[in-house]
RNA sequence: GGGCAGUUACCCAAGUGGCCAAAGGGGGCUGACUGUAAAUCAGCUGGCAGACGCCUUCGGAGGUUCGAAUCCUUCACUGCCCA
């Protein structure tokens, strides 16, 4: 593939928030493009993932997806594990200090994080790290000189510190760590092109360029992606928002999932966690734009490429039909939980033993809103005894096949 | 090191001795309406009992009081000012 074909690929989907730095970028991208196809090279391409937690959503993927790209025409990816880094956990995307994890925590972690990421990375072609490598072997006063290239005042207008400096929240020296250390990773790396989200725009673009600049490497380029919106469709996915999709959901819910975004979030949806080119997420903006594809139609498609990014795609066509059958036809879920229960037992204690609600008291409040079905019949009374053996519904969405014991 | 202010439920934030399970907002949940969208309207939002009532919760520990989120002591943490 050419090189400007390249960069369309590869620039999709990037979110700089300046136009010139956007420009400067791209036109990086596509001298460095060139040097390496004469010089017969491969580009190196990195990102650094944090492995905090253990169970990856799908805006985790987004960059992944990218890397997946570089793969795909031919490039080296290094998929870069923060165990050194996760000792201060990055303060870029957050308002609040994070807990400092054990080196043990963080290698347990980066095992299941890895082996989730390979849903979306080609395996045989990813080259794994870990930044302990080399930041374990710096001492204090690498630290002093790499650190001098920076002042107080870069680190105090970025938004994130910059907020919390207004609202008079701690700021703790370490925090400033982080970016220094990720543009060591960079120079460690020799990497061409480092991958983020916006949110790693001071990381990757300030940072790791000076750091590089200041030890003679050539300075990496940032390909900085837009930030995935979770189900809400206006803040960034995060499982601590409850707004995100885990990678671990199952197809049916994962396709549920998207539906539920908001209309306005398609695009986003549709450049970010799709293997769709360029044409093809133009053509699709397209059809929304001139109405001739129907918003939910739109959003049934997406969700069944979302879902088959991640699953088969008859687990997909599965997951499709499920939700016609349950949400727009109104029928009741083909596959749920089966529970027993005992004679004698309420309607309460049977939403509280089959785990439909989190306490008695919710299960009232439940059966109060009229929120609670047997076979589509509302049940009115939460301390009669438990009618009939039948599919009970709590809410939207939660059910379970009650059998008589 | 010194002075001052602060730490309240998922988040923000009121409350300065009983009327406080604790105002208000956000978020979440339920119902109506829908395309499991958005917008809108109504309600709910610690637990156990559900009639009265009881229990746990306002940074930690201890104390004063018939009674404490509120007063005192102490510890921890944070911010501001001074050094």
């Amino acid at each position: 593939m050419n090189v400007n074909e390249q960069v369309e690929i590869l620039m999709q989907g990037t979110e700089y928030g300046d136009e010139s730095l956007a420009q400067t970028m791209e036109t990086e991208l596509r001298q460095r493009l060139t040097e390496c196809e004469k010089a017969g090279r491969k580009l190196k391409i990195y990102c650094g993932y944090d492995p905090r937690t253990a169970d990856l959503h799908i805006g985790h993927t987004v960059t992944m997806r990218k890397l997946r790209q570089f793969q795909d025409l031919g490039h080296e990816v290094v998929f870069l594990i923060g165990t050194y880094t996760s000792l201060i956990g990055d303060p870029s995307d957050k308002d609040k200090l994070r807990p400092i994890l054990t080196q043990e925590q963080v290698l347990e972690n980066a095992r299941s994080y890895a082996e989730q990421a390979f849903r979306v990375l080609d395996r045989e072609k990813t080259i794994v790290r870990y930044n302990h490598e080399w930041l374990a072997q710096l001492n204090f006063a690498d630290l002093i000189k790499l650190a001098s290239n920076f002042t107080i005042q870069q680190f105090l207008t970025r938004e994130a510190f910059r907020k919390r400096w207004d609202s008079g929240d701690a700021i703790y020296l370490h925090e400033y760590f982080y970016a220094i250390m990720q543009g060591y990773d960079a120079f460690a790396l020799e990497t061409d092109v480092q991958v983020g989200g916006t949110d790693q725009m001071f990381n990757i673009v300030t940072a790791a360029r000076k750091v590089m600049t200041s030890l003679n490497a050539k300075p990496n380029i940032g390909v900085i992606m837009s930030i995935l919106p979770g189900t809400d469709g206006v803040v960034k996915m995060s499982k601590s928002l409850g707004n995100h999709i885990p990678l671990n959901s199952t197809p049916e819910d994962m396709y549920g999932k998207v539906m539920s975004i908001p209309d306005a979030a398609m695009m986003q949806y549709a450049k970010l966690v799709t293997r769709w080119l360029p044409a093809d997420v133009i053509a699709f903006e397209n059809g929304l734009k001139s109405e001739t594809l129907h918003p939910r139609d739109a959003k049934m498609k997406l969700a069944h490429e979302v879902t088959s990014t991640y699953y088969s795609a008859a687990q997909a066509d599965a997951a499709q039909e499920a939700f016609v059958r349950q949400f727009q036809q109104g029928q009741i879920p083909t596959e749920m939980p089966e529970f027993d229960i005992q004679p004698g037992q309420t309607v309460l204690d049977v939403m509280v033993a089959a785990s439909l609600v989190a306490s008695k008291s919710e299960g009232r409040r439940m059966i109060d809103q009229k929120g609670v079905k047997l076979d589509g019949e509302t049940l009115e009374k939460a301390d009669a005894a438990f009618p009939h053996a039948g599919v009970l519904q709590v809410g939207k969405r939660r059910f379970a096949r009650i059998n008589l014991k």
